[in-house]
DNA sequence: TGATAACCGAGACGGTACGTCGTGTCTTGTG
DNA sequence: CACAAGACACGACGTACCGTCTCGGTTATCA
């Protein structure tokens, strides 16, 4: 993953199976239950196989995830920051649900303890979003619709942090109705007044 | 825990020991590194007495944490909101940190596959906290430094959310100077404008 | 095996239970297929448990072999040397046969690299082997069919010598008509002559 | 080795490079340590390239020890056939010393459970030594040091026998004193009395 | 003031999964 | 086309913890 030992010599149909099985897998017994053998008995492949391309199971279910690239869900441009915020968040929310089986809470609760796939997670999966955010959020302030001096890392963590929030804690996430209404605080609170420059 | 077999009977020194060394090793081994027989062995407890008054791990460490007590920062009251809230984060954070050993962590990440022990975290741990933010909150109201028909469901995601939304993404926890730019929007949300009801 | 962690607290049925794994699994696979994960699968035991009370596979097949006694073919006695040891050679050689399953060849094939197993081996089946055919020897000495000085680490050598060299070279275990002619020889070394002192 | 898929085109070097390292491995390592894996690289050389030429491990070491051939040693004929044979048992003797590293020991170990090795172990390495034993036997009773009609099948049990009785038992080869009183023993076998014919 | 029942330490037990190693086969690309 | 390099499926290794389960030995109510 860090450091293919070959990359040429990679096996297609291998790694495809072991994607293929990992996401299975967590469909059916759920993140925690999956296990690397698991994994290789479904795929038909050897756990040495595993081994030597992904150094944990969480960078096997993170590439199947990034591979599977329904989580990509583009940010929308209507026009309306507030509309196409709301459609985002529910994007977002609907693949965290239900948080015992969503492969990416998994993901999550793995990397608080393993700085590796941490790194992993954050920089293939996270990173890629952010961009695409912060696009989305600088076309809002070309179309007026956001001070053109909004703290975009601010933005990033008012929109997104009361998902994660409820999340880890159990809280229950954000329904529709409550949704429009924590858009409209983070809207306000990046418009309104004096903002502070992007750090 | 949940149904003590008999809560006379209890050994108050294996008790204290079990706690203490599921202290202990979190911060010497990283919370993803102990186990009960850790826990046991340097408890010098057998594991029985371990499984007959905890159902996991977690709730070891959560009952450890929960006694002591040093999460329990209470909400100071300057009467300035801005500076109390920061003073209240700051403590969080560091509490925090590094995400690597703090068994807060670890628990957070055990939950997410955890049912039960999500529930013993969130009704423990996280409901009285909510319960003095509310205070706290109520407090600014009365006080006029927030509307008195502010959301303090939204208040609350829009404080701690960006501090959980970081820890799972390892996007590094708040500095002094962002939490400052941070507080100040989330204040100007809740006061400015035409706020919604309360859920 | 060497510092058995409390012999007390051995579960007498998990015992047994490997050691019948053991034998049989040696009679239907061959020494050499026999693995340890096998025969914890056999016995409904975890690896661990064997582990616990044996070094290695070889160890387990050595009790086994110990415990089931039918190598344990006393020394007859009918007065007559030749015949007592013809007798007790085709005990062996029936011991030893074929090669290919029988599990003391697999003990002597493991503990040529193993010195930890040959440790066993020598001491736990073998010296008592010799022991009683050194009192067999004594008892020929006062009985004149064997010279008073006649040295028994030669006699145990050049009795046994030849199964073993046989054995190890694949060159067929000795027929009868052959042994007959081999002890006849034997005998006649320890006999005639004016033998040397015992070592 | 039983049947090389085209010996024109066996390159020397690879041949000559893995022989070289079967050898010094088993030096190092001891032959039980050694594995093919460990061949290949040392002698930078492909597996595949020793599964074409070589059966086995100790197919490979087999003949890499026929070619260094210092097992080779000649029997000698002074014309006192106890001093040849003690030379020569000598030799043998320090050629299985320490059991542990003399790579025959593994042959032989190997050998009990794999008829192929065992094939090839007798017919190259063990046969040949067998006929030179057999001429020596031959001049020896033409010279008269030996009954015309010696048993020449048990003079060679009674030779070589003890060696490997003592080897495979691990009771310590034999040393130089102990090793004339047994050749004394088995020149009185084979020369005195009534011997029987030859198998 | 015993009896008796729970808790206690110690740790063996059947399991599951780990991550590693070596096997023998197969594939790819070079000389 | 033999070769090196090394990926591959397979299977066993020996280890680590899990959660359950005896064991005797305290220990602390109650009879």
């Amino acid at each position: 993953m860090i450091k293919p030992p070959n990359p040429q010599r990679r096996s297609q149909k291998s790694h495809d199976a072991v994607l293929a099985a990992a996401l299975e897998l967590c469909a059916e017994e759920g993140y925690g239950r999956v296990t690397i053998e698991g994994i290789a008995a479904r795929a038909g492949v050897s756990k040495k196989t595993i081994y030597r391309w992904w150094p944990s199971k969480g960078a096997v279910v993170l590439e199947a995830l990034h591979e599977a690239a329904d989580i990509a869900a583009p940010h929308p441009d209507t026009g309306n920051l507030a509309i196409d915020m709301r459609t985002q968040l529910a994007a977002v929310i609907s693949f965290l649900s239900p948080p015992s089986h969503a492969p990416l809470a998994g993901l999550i609760a793995d990397a608080l303890s393993d700085p590796e796939l941490a790194g992993l997670l954050r920089e293939r999966l996270i990173r890629p979003r952010i961009a695409e955010f912060e696009q989305r959020m600088r076309r809002a302030q070309e179309q007026g619709q956001l001070h053109p001096d909004a703290n975009l890392d601010i933005a990033l963590d008012l929109f997104y942090g009361p998902l994660y929030h409820r999340l880890v804690f159990h809280l229950g996430l954000p329904e529709p109705e409550y949704l429009d209404t924590l858009i409209e605080h983070v809207i306000r609170a990046l418009t309104s007044g004096e903002p502070s420059r992007s750090a």
